[in-house]
DNA sequence: AACAAAGTAGACAAATCGGTCTACCTATAA
DNA sequence: TTATAGGTAGACCGATTTGTCTACTTTGTT
């Protein structure tokens, strides 16, 4: 792993538990051993480190769940792989993830307005419902495709906040419960 | 309004905006016009204000989302009138609350790890859940009553979740519509 | 009238922040 | 061999942070 990938890994791990603007530079550096003008040589400003890490863990986190959902191709379930995936990993058995802190974006997002990490936690949010939207139109006609994407995002969102801050960790299956009925008009 | 509830109101504006970290002290009271002193002769610390906001801002939540439900004696009606609320709220129709940006407790929480605010968000989340708990155990039996309650919760915060990180103005009406279902057995 | 509480203005301290810089040390490839 | 890139260690800078303190003014109550 070069010196960038774990300046990467280690931001995230720190900036997921803490929050952004509660992690220093000299916190990262600290944790890796990395001297600062490293961290320098490789990225311009703590900005540019953030959006790394937001690229990081929009590239993990899309690869592990799209890989879980592309080997289904009935409808029901590839959705009920995604819930099962977010089941795992609520409950920590997902290696490639960390230990459940619920979602990165949200958090980022909500430490700043206006600002270009509003937009890339918004695309990694959008990627997901494009994907369910894409994966749902070879099997139901328009505008119900879209619709269920949106229904099934509006779910996956309700179950992380439900699992994190309500301290729910069987909250996907709750939501596949209420997701399973949608699923059957078609298909 | 005294100076105390002055600092609590722009400290919650500012706070919910740009998040807690990103604020100084400095700047409420630029904002608000008060001199330093007389902010911590309120309040010991900057910490003891977030806590005072978190209350502030619970209290006021609270009493407008149960205030909207308590005026339905029907458990259907009572449920529509928290997601109709939801509506309102994400497009800008509710005075008392600020122009809507998601869920302060959300914001807030992923702010601090292990910390006291932690808790008082979570405890707002909690009344929720258990004000509709409540509500519909005299309509349900259990634990259907708590189940359904748990369903709504997790249907709520997707949509909060939906309408401001998804950009989604309408998920507070596709939440009622995978809501609506739910209620039908009983009533 | 007098006293206590609450207010203002702002200097100040100590710590921490992101970021720059110097000086030196490898490692690899031309 | 020698140049170039990437690395270390850490001093340093200016700005900003939370919080304290002094000196003075206003306000309300007894």
């Amino acid at each position: 792993m070069t010196k960038r990938d774990e300046l990467i890994k280690t931001a995230f791990e720190l900036f997921y538990l803490n929050g952004v603007h509660s992690v220093g530079i000299n916190q990262i550096l600290a944790e890796t051993g990395i001297a600062k003008k490293t961290l320098y040589t490789h990225f311009a400003s703590k900005e540019v480190l953030l959006e790394a890490v937001i690229a990081y863990r929009d590239e993990r986190f899309r690869s592990w769940i799209f890989g879980l959902m592309s080997q289904q191709s009935q409808a029901e379930a590839m959705v009920k792989a995604m819930f099962d995936g977010l089941d795992d990993w609520f409950n920590d058995r997902v290696a490639t993830l960390m230990p459940f802190q619920g979602c990165f974006f949200v958090k980022v997002n909500a430490e700043f307005l206006n600002h270009r990490v509003n937009e890339l936690c918004f695309e990694h949010k959008q990627a997901i419902v494009d994907y369910l939207a894409a994966r749902l139109s070879e099997h139901y006609p328009e505008p119900q495709a879209n619709q269920l994407a949106n229904q099934l995002a509006l779910l996956k969102e309700g179950a992380i906040a439900q699992a994190y801050l309500g301290k729910d960790r069987q909250a996907a299956k709750l939501a596949w419960n209420m997701a399973k009925p949608l699923m059957k008009p078609a298909d």
